[in-house]
DNA sequence: TTATGAATAGTCGGTATTGACTAGTCAGCT
DNA sequence: AGCTGACTAGTCAATACCGACTATTCATAA
């Protein structure tokens, strides 16, 4: 039972690439689609929550089909160049089935490379050092009403998420501001 | 003023690894180490909030000596293999200065790869989705255990955002049971 | 003394990711 | 008819990143 998972995915190197190819299995279940549409909808819809490029995509999509878990056609429409339609396969969907029931129940903690100077702001003058985390809580009130601005606020979890998390951001940096000013 | 930047970082092919070099710099400018003792301090102290890999920091270190940000000179003790020590030089810490006044005003919305199965919870019975619901904030629970018990809870502001990164995504969760139970 | 394991100090091959590029098509303007 | 810019549909060379490995030294204990 537990062997199931090594013999789909002969493969794997190291497993760092698994939501990607969850979202991709995930986005292809709705309905086939070719890349260009893919990554569209990646780049327009998705890219605030999660960052894959183009030519990630294709990258990804070439190996699942190799690997049988997503199918492809040709397809001609007019004097258009042709292009490839990709369509999930059942293995696809029994994979997808088994990627689901595994990252769901998993926390995984994200980084947050944008702490890093946070280690340093003790080679800040504390003037400068104020001013510089007003600017930061700013690009995040501001990041706050673009999400609320952008049209997708269907009231998606993923939205509510996002929205949770720049709000913790933002008590944070007011909390540090508190305490420059009390020392 | 502003091309100072471009002149000293001729290499710069899309400006990803900013942050590591930050940190880098940033470590090395309270004493000079050799490679194993920085990997040792990222590995166990800043692996919860940074997730850098030795031969990342080593592949980093060699380039910015190339640029000569900093310098490095062999050493010997005792009968141990020869090692390297770093340190950071006057243009690395000009770099410094400057990459940390750039990072600190700005925010950079993290990523959440753990979030890529919300998408597709419709493709659960909603009993079985509650249990992995279920799982998925214990796990986020024992996270937070975890960082309590941790002996590095000197109250550093670094430790405080995770704290409350994983009580909103501790209460996000909660209200995504809610949810559920509702419809 | 000699095996065993942990710590030290790094290197290297292979994969993952993406910025930049190519190349054809179409719509609208002039 | 010719030009321009946007859209479509990808490809590819270059880089970033890291797991797994090598090789030496030291401590311990059988």
């Amino acid at each position: 039972m537990e062997q199931a998972r090594k013999d789909l995915r002969t493969g794997d190197q190291g497993g760092g690439a698994r939501e990607r190819e969850l979202l991709l299995l995930g986005l292809l279940r709705k309905r086939e689609m070719h890349g260009y549409q893919l990554s569209e909808f990646l780049e327009t819809h998705l890219a605030m929550f999660f960052d894959i490029k183009k030519a990630t995509a294709y990258n990804l999509l070439g190996k699942m089909e190799e690997r049988g878990w997503v199918s492809s056609h040709k397809e001609q429409e007019g004097k258009r160049p042709p292009r490839r339609v990709f369509a999930i396969t059942p293995e696809g969907e029994a994979l997808f089935q088994e990627l689901l029931r595994a990252a769901l129940p998993e926390h995984r903690p994200a980084a947050f490379p944008g702490n890093v100077p946070i280690l340093f702001m003790d080679a800040l003058p504390p003037e400068e050092l104020e001013e510089l985390l007003d600017q930061r809580r700013d690009a995040i009130r501001e990041r706050v009403v673009a999400m609320k601005t952008h049209l997708d606020h269907v009231s998606h979890p993923l939205f509510d998420h996002k929205l949770l998390i720049l709000d913790a951001e933002l008590e944070w940096v007011g909390g540090l501001m508190k305490g420059l000013r009390k020392e």
